[in-house]
Formats: structure tokens, sequence, C-alpha cells
RNA sequence: GCCGACGUAGCUCAGCUGGUAGAGCAGCUGAUUCGUAAUCAGCAGGUCGUCAGUUCAAGUCUGACCGUCGGCUCCA
């Protein structure tokens, strides 16, 4: 077997001639001791294949990216102590690279379960792969595991550690691995190996001490790797996703590759924690969630009702300069119209129940669409009213299940900045660039600098799935797709996620702490123009189906909102705080000051409010400042005597002395170009 | 809806193995009139999520329901 030698390419260009059988370790500490205890893993190119780079094009990404390691002649990852056969391109993952803290995290998983079945054996093993924050591990007992049983996981994890059992990578044939899974009732186990692997092969199972598990690697050299480790959490996960399904105990956890990289990562968590919309949204008095009302059912304080007002006349005005028109419809409707709608068919699981009234039965809109349609059907078109843009903060009403509501970002009854354009097929491509446009604005005015573009599309060979035509399908993804790429915008093609009635582009936003958030979406419609018989008489005198355009920029009010208030950590910008000057007169003397400052400030169209209270200025300060209030003007006999005004700026201090005058003059201009910094 | 945890004054939270509730902040009253993140004192605030049950006795135990949180699923 060793009996030829392989080159082995490395990532500096040099090429080592070594027997076949020599493993990534050997060239690592042949390299360096160091170079080969820093190492994770391997990643192994073909050398044919690698001739060509690889091209990283934008919008490549796809599914199939997941079974990258599958295509012949791409990266592979492996063990550092694979056995090395062919001629190879080799580079030696450290922890530099963000793929090995996936391995580690996964080798994790396999801690974590080894610690189970040594204090619970009883316990069936599901899957354990690497996430984005950790890992998870899923299993099956008749017991849940309680929050003691988690720390004793954890402490037995730090055995396993310690005592640096290496991973071993095993094969076995797989009908006497199946044969072993179905007797020991290892039904998950079975599940697994019969769907991922072939018939007469041999299955891969990876052993650390005595547990063994059937895992495709690559994992790190021994559990002593797993440097810097912790169970965070335990929650349910139904067995393959489906309800149906037992519900499995899935406990998560995190690995990284030391003890400080792990700090940071909490001290993140903190981070967002402090940020929460519903903690922020409490302490700053901005909305809540009334037991009495239902869940999922927000009432807006006067602060937060102050920042809806703001974003809303923002969109409307941007939607009358944008040549849209804007309208108002009902909340209810007769449940024909959602027959004919379709909505009584497909959507009734997601809508409140029918009310009976004496003419017949209603039911809240989940939707706005088929009321615009309405609309639009009232009175014939031409296509000299097209493009027809009817735009409307539209309240909607969705049944979600009870466990499913999430303070602002997940809620029963929301409103939508919701708009519908019907337009002619040879309109489409400008109507939609609009739409970007618009979106790129409603991010950019709001503050955000980074944003994701997904298209979701049809999957051609499911057809019968997919409503409207050929002709309409391949226009309408042409044109989003030429559109995206005219402006440049990097975008994510995802066949198959389209709806059933038409193609789209998601827009996907970029918060502070990199979080993504689904808000934007730019939606066609080609089944409710068929089905409410929509037309326009064309120029050519005959009667035609306009094609329809559903979107929504804030996605909705209160999601973007709830963005909003984590984006910001509640420190509004001056243009959207609810209360833009804190007025604090540092004796009751200066009242009558206050009053006069007040009303200049009020004259000029800010916000203000007076703290008159009987208390020392540092505590009108701070009550302030834990308002996150913009700006705080302290005055007393100096100030009063001069006309001017102590100005202390958020997250900058006191600024000293300045004319009330200036002041308005530099803060109305803060205002007026809506600008993130004070 | 499902699994797990939780629900005590407006807010944040104490209340051990059952013996009819506490603190800080906020509020109110009074004193203080203050120069850049909490002045002092006093007063008032709760049928302990709801409804049943066990018990001589329930915030504390049991059940159902409502709601919240972490997930699953789903989605704007």
């Amino acid at each position: 077997m060793s009996s030829h030698t392989i080159a082995v390419h490395l990532p500096d260009g040099s090429v080592r001639e070594v027997p076949a059988g020599t493993t990534p370790l050997d060239i690592a500490n042949s390299i360096s001791p160091r170079l080969a205890a820093a190492s994770v893993v391997a990643r192994l190119t073909p050398v044919t294949a690698a001739a060509q780079a690889t091209p990283a094009g934008e919008g490549q990404e796809s599914e199939a990216s997941m079974y990258a390691a599958e295509q012949a002649g791409a990266p592979r990852l492996v063990d550092l102590s694979t056995p090395l056969t062919e001629d190879t391109r080799l580079e030696l993952v450290t922890e530099k690279d963000t793929e090995a803290l996936k391995v580690v995290r996964h080798s994790a998983a396999h801690v974590l379960a080894t610690a189970v079945l040594e204090l619970f054996p009883e316990t069936k093993l599901g899957h354990g792969p690497a996430t984005d924050a950790g890992f998870f591990y899923d299993f099956y007992r008749e017991k849940p595991f309680t929050p003691e049983d988690l720390a004793a996981i954890e402490a037995k994890m730090a055995e396993v550690v310690a005592r640096d059992e290496k991973f071993v990578h095993e094969f076995e044939p797989r009908e006497k691995a199946l044969a072993e899974f179905e007797r020991d009732g290892d039904f998950m186990k079975t599940h697994f190996v019969t769907r991922f692997t072939e018939p007469g092969s041999e299955v891969s199972f990876y052993r650390n001490g005595k547990f063994v598990d059937f895992c495709r690697g690559p994992h790190v050299p021994s559990t002593a790797r797993v440097k810097a480790f912790k169970v965070t959490n335990l929650a349910g996960a139904y067995w393959l996703g489906d309800e149906k399904n037992p519900q499995l105990q899935r406990v998560y956890g995190t690995a990284f590759f030391s003890k400080k990289e792990m700090d940071e990562h909490f001290a993140r968590l903190e981070e967002a924690a402090r940020r929460d919309h519903r903690v922020l949204g409490k302490q700053l008095d901005l909305f809540s969630i009334q037991d009495l009302a239902g869940a999922g059912l927000i009432f807006w304080h006067p602060k937060g009702a102050m920042i809806r007002k703001i974003m809303e006349d923002w969109m409307r005005e941007e939607c009358l300069r944008r040549g849209y028109q804007l309208v108002y419809t009902p909340h209810v409707a007769r449940v024909n119209l959602w027959q004919t709608s379709g909505h009584e068919g497909f959507y009734a699981g997601n809508m409140f129940t029918p009310m009976e009234l004496d003419d017949a039965m209603y039911r809240m809109k989940p939707m706005n669409c088929p009321f615009h349609i309405l609309i639009y059907k009232n009175s014939p078109k031409s296509y000299r009213d097209l493009p027809a843009r009817y735009a409307e903060l539209g309240n909607v009403y969705r049944y979600e299940r009870s466990g499913t509501m999430h303070g602002l970002l997940r809620v029963r009854g929301f409103t939508q900045d919701d708009a519908h354009i019907f337009c002619m097929p040879s309109q489409i491509e400008s109507e939609v660039a609009a739409c970007i446009d618009f979106a790129e604005a409603v991010l950019h005015t709001f503050g955000f600098k980074e944003f994701k573009v997904e298209l979701s599309t049809w999957d051609p060979n499911d057809r019968a799935h997919y409503a409207g035509s050929d002709e309409n399908w391949n226009l309408a993804i042409r044109s989003l797709d030429n559109v995206l790429k005219a402006k440049g915008i990097p975008y994510k093609t995802i066949a198959g996620e389209a709806a059933f009635y038409g193609p789209k582009i998601d827009v996907k936003l970029v918060d502070v702490l990199g979080r993504l958030w689904q808000l934007s979406t730019v939606q066609f419609d080609f089944n409710l123009p068929a089905r409410f018989e929509l037309e326009y008489v064309g120029e050519d005198g005959e009667r035609h189906q306009p094609v329809m355009v559903h979107r929504a920029l804030f996605g909705s009010v209160e999601r973007f909102f709830g963005v909003l208030i984590e984006h910001y950590a509640g420190a509004f910008p001056l243009w959207l705080a609810p209360v833009q000057i804190g007025l604090v007169p540092i004796s009751e003397r200066h009242a009558e000051y206050a009053a006069k400052v007040e009303a200049e400030l009020k004259a000029a169209s800010f916000r203000v409010e007076t703290d008159l209270r009987n208390e020392k200025m540092n505590a009108k300060i701070r009550d302030f400042a834990n308002q996150k209030t913009p700006y705080i003007l302290v005055f007393g006999d100096k100030e009063a005597a001069a006309g001017a005004v102590s100005v202390r700026t958020r997250g900058k201090g006191d600024q000293g002395s300045m004319p009330l005058a200036d002041f308005i003059a530099k803060a109305k201009e803060l205002v007026a170009s809506q600008s993130t910094e004070l």
C-alpha cells in the first residue's frame, strides 16, 4: 500500500514527496510541532481540479453548497489522521479558519452525547450538528431532562474532555450497523443510516473512548481539543421537524477555541439582551401587550405612537412622491370575498374564525390584496391608467399559534405598509426597479447600512404546483434578475422557494449586531388577477389581464419598529426620538426661563419635555439620560441672563453653553437631514 | 399547537422544607433650591396570573385555563 510516493502540494507552493499513507498530522509535525498543535483538520483539494480557480461568484450560493464536499474536485475537510493516498493539495486548517470552529463544535456535540450516555444510558441518539452559534444534540428518552441534569451533563463533558480520548474513524458494513441499531431500538440512527448511505457500503463511524456514533466527520484529533464549551439550554424539537412525530430533547451548547472567545460570545449575547425591544419597550414606555386583551396584540403608548407617526408620515409622503395613490380599506369582509380570493381555502388556518352577523359571515382580513383589487375592479381600466399603485398602511389579523408570538416581531394583529401595483407586462421591469429603489431608501433612511437580497423562484420540475403562465413566470423572474444585476446588488437565488402564485425578492436587513431581519418583500401574484378576472383595455382595444405586484417595505410596522428599537438600542436618532429635548432648570426660580425656552423650541417644532420637579439637577439629567433623550438642556442664572442653554448631548456629555438660537439652528439641520448623528 | 421553565406592589426582584406577604426604584406629602447620571424624611401601593382541589391552614402542594420566556413548527 505504501509502496509508492505521492505529491502533497502545500499552500506556500512547495511540494512534498511522501509515502502514501502519510497523514496530514505527520506533515504538520514535519513542518513544526506548533503547527501540528494548532491544526484542527485538513482541507484536501484534488490537484487535477485545483488548477482552475474556483469561481466564487456572487449569487452562486445555493442549497447545493451544503453538499459541495460530495462533488468531485471540490475541497473537502478530513481528519488530521486520515492517510493520504493520492496526489493532493493540502491545507492545514487552524483556528483562524471559520470552518475549523464548526469542526470543534461538532466534536463538542459528540462529547455531549458521550456524557449523556454515561449518565443516562437508556437515552436514544438523534443527531448532533454544529450550528451558527454552537451545536446541539437531539435525544429521545421518556423522562425529559431537568436543568439539574444539564449541569450534571456539563460536568461530565468536562471529564470526557479531560480524558483526552482520541477520535478514531472506523467503518462497519452497513447491514451490520443497521442490524445493531435496530436491535438497540435506535430508531433515529436507523433512519439516518438508511437515508444517507448506500446499500452494501461501509458506514462511517467515529469512536472516542467507549462512545461510538454514526458520523461522516471530520473531527478534531481528540476530546481535549474541545477546550471551551458550555451547555446552554434545553428545548423540545420534533423528530424530523414534524409535529406529528415524537418530541425529542434538544440540548444546546456552544464551543470555542478559547475561554476568551467564549466569554466574548456571551458578552455579545448580553448586549443583544440589553437591546431586547421587549425590555426597552417597557423601559422607554413605548408599547405594551395586555393580558386582558390577548396575546400578540400591540398597544402603542404615546412615545411609541409618536415614533410610529413619524414612520407613517414619512412612508405616506414617500409613496405620494413615488407615484402611489393612498387608499383605506375595511378590517373585515364577508366570507364570500375570501372565497373568491381563495384565502378561505388555502389560508383559513391562519385567519381569525368567522363571525356571524345578520346578513352573512365575516372575517378579519389577513391580507389587504383583495381589497385593493376591489378598488381596481370598481371601474374599467385602460392601459393609460397603468401602472396603478395603491398603497395603504393596512391592519391585518392573522391567527398565530400560541407558542409562536414574540414581542413586536411576531404578532396576531399588525400593520403592513402594503401596496399593490397593477401594470402591463412591459412595465414590470421598471416597476420592480422602482420598488427596489424604494426599499433601499427605507433602509438607508432608517439607518441600516447593510442588507441581503434573496430571489425566490419556482421549481420548474414541479410545474403543476404553480399558478400563472410560463410566460409570466419567466418574464417576472427575468425582470427581477435584470433589475438586481443592473443595480449591482448581490443576491442569492433560491429555486423552489417562491409562493405558488409568483416569484419574489426578499430583502433582509443587517442590524448593528450583524443579525438578519426579513422585512421588505416584492412579490408577483399571478393568482389573484385571474381569480378576480382583472383586466384593462389595451392600446389595441382588446382586454388584457394586468400583472399584479405586491410589495411591503417596512414589512410590518410593528416588526420594523421592533428591529429599529434593537438596532438603536432605544437611542433613536433625533428625527425619530419621541422626546427630542429634555429641559432641566437648575432650581425652581428658573421655571420662568424654562417656559420661555420650551415655547421657543416648540415653535421650532421640537418635541420637548421640561422637568419641573423639585429634584436636584443631577436626578433630572439622569432620568432624561435613562430615557435616552438626545439632548438635555440645562440652565440656571447664567444661561437665563444670556439667553443661552447648556447643551448635554447623548453619548457625548456636557458640551458647554451656547445661545438658544444656535442650538435650534443646529438641531433643525439634524432633523431635516434625518441624521443618525447628534 | 407541542416540549421545558416561569408568572409575588407601576418596575426589578426576596419570600428555606405549607402557618393569611417584604426590599429597592417609581408614585404621593413635607423639608431642601441645588451647576452636569440618584437630596433627606414620611405616607401610600398586592384578593401573590385566573379558577378549582388537597389541608385545620396554600404565595408555597395538585389540576385546568390564561399569559410570558427558550426552542420546535410557521411567518410580515
